[in-house]
DNA sequence: CGACTGCTTGACGGCTCTCAAGCTACGTGG
DNA sequence: CCACGTAGCTTGAGAGCCGTCAAGCAGTCG
């Protein structure tokens, strides 16, 4: 019982948690829920891999975000203003989940107020990387961007060696940029010897660089001759 | 006691609330708190006005949201990451605020489920804001964006006139979108007589069409004859 | 009256999207 | 084993949205 919130809870509330729970299984491309769906369940991820995403009438699609085995999510789903689902969510890869009800939760949340504000913190923290990223929409450049991912990547690797954690095309969508712009910056840090790529393994050869970049210290290097 | 979460307080827990907490008046343009400051307390905003927002290390601010008077914000601070503020905040007006402190808040919520589950609710539709913020900066376009603002703004106010909440300048930075930008969009408005403006009052002349822009069932304005 | 802020309008340039073609890697089936 | 289709990715050409820079106007406050 890794999850923060339920890991508060008493070893009967627990065991009454594990008894309601069922285990969910996802093939790719396998859809979960649809943004607009009635919230009746929250999810853990245990292996595979999904996006949570929203999508526009003509097919235009945000990554909001991914979600990797040890995360769970849509826990504060019970508690949008209509209780849906504000995003969708569909499996980039065979997955498996363990799926929790909510109203359940919120049962256990009225009787542990320990649970209740740890998962304050959880969607509190969820909020900040939104504002993040609002952030990084509004005042950076695609280049910024990706450089600041990578930068990301590479400071949570700690071996200095970054993969991906999916294709360039979703990647790209999570920074919302086309999949032609990330690629175009890539080609470049590699020109610049910033970086080194093969397939969705990264190695930043030059982090100095990469921060000047990233800090405004250094033009940009899209900036030069032909560009 | 409007405030939805200490509404839940007995009688006795808001006396001490109200006990505890203090008044703080700000004149205009001055701040209030800084991004990263320890969170030591949230408010409600009583009179005046305020923005959210981020700069950076180059003066360019986007602001995330405006806090008018009967708005409470920064509830969430106290349980962000490191216990501080996600954004500043700076008075646009001159303002009365009700400060309360954090960790009084945190005290009363080990002992009040429901103002606990309720604090939830407000946090998670401020969460559900994001994420629309985040869909229309990665999907839209500024016209599309300052489009479906002026709707927003159409329903909820009812009686068909829009009053502009704040200066065009931090509309345009709400919008993350240059003033200029802004400027050009609202007089192509009314050329093709779908709005009427003066100063910070709108009136929406032809909702039909200024739908049938929003949800891309017509081309868009800016893209004919001479633009 | 003068300074200042907010706003508008014009000219220009560049970032990034769109469209298109081609390439590589991979899996399938003959 | 090879032919083939598909998906992911790259590269190029072109266009357009929108940001930047600059000038000018209007309203406000001293």
């Amino acid at each position: 019982m890794r999850h923060p919130v339920l890991a508060e809870l008493t070893a009967a509330q627990q065991h009454e948690v594990l008894q309601r729970a069922d285990v969910i299984r996802l093939k790719r491309q396998q859809p979960l829920f649809r943004m607009g769906d009635p919230a009746t369940h929250f999810f853990l991820c245990r292996s595979g891999q999904l996006k949570l995403y929203r999508i526009t009438a003509n097919g235009n699609e945000k990554i909001i975000g991914l979600v990797n085995p040890g995360s769970s999510f849509a826990e504060a789903a019970a508690f949008m203003p209509r209780r849906t689902y504000p995003v969708s969510c569909t499996a980039l890869r065979a997955s498996e989940l363990v799926r929790f009800n909510t109203q359940h939760l919120i049962g256990l949340l009225r009787e542990s107020p320990d649970s209740c504000i740890r998962l304050l913190g959880v969607i509190s923290g969820r909020l900040w990387n939104r504002v993040a990223d609002i952030e990084a929409l509004s005042l950076q450049n695609s280049q910024l961007r990706i450089v600041n991912y990578l930068l990301r990547l590479h400071r949570e690797a700690a071996d200095g060696i970054i993969e991906l954690p999916t294709s360039k095309k979703y990647v790209a969508s999570l920074l919302a940029v086309q999949p032609e712009t990330l690629s175009r910056v890539l080609t470049r840090l590699q020109q610049e010897a910033i970086v080194t790529m093969t397939h969705r393994h990264l190695e930043i050869l030059d982090p100095a660089r990469m921060s000047a970049i990233a800090e405004g210290r250094e033009p940009g290097i899209m900036a030069q001759e032909g560009w």
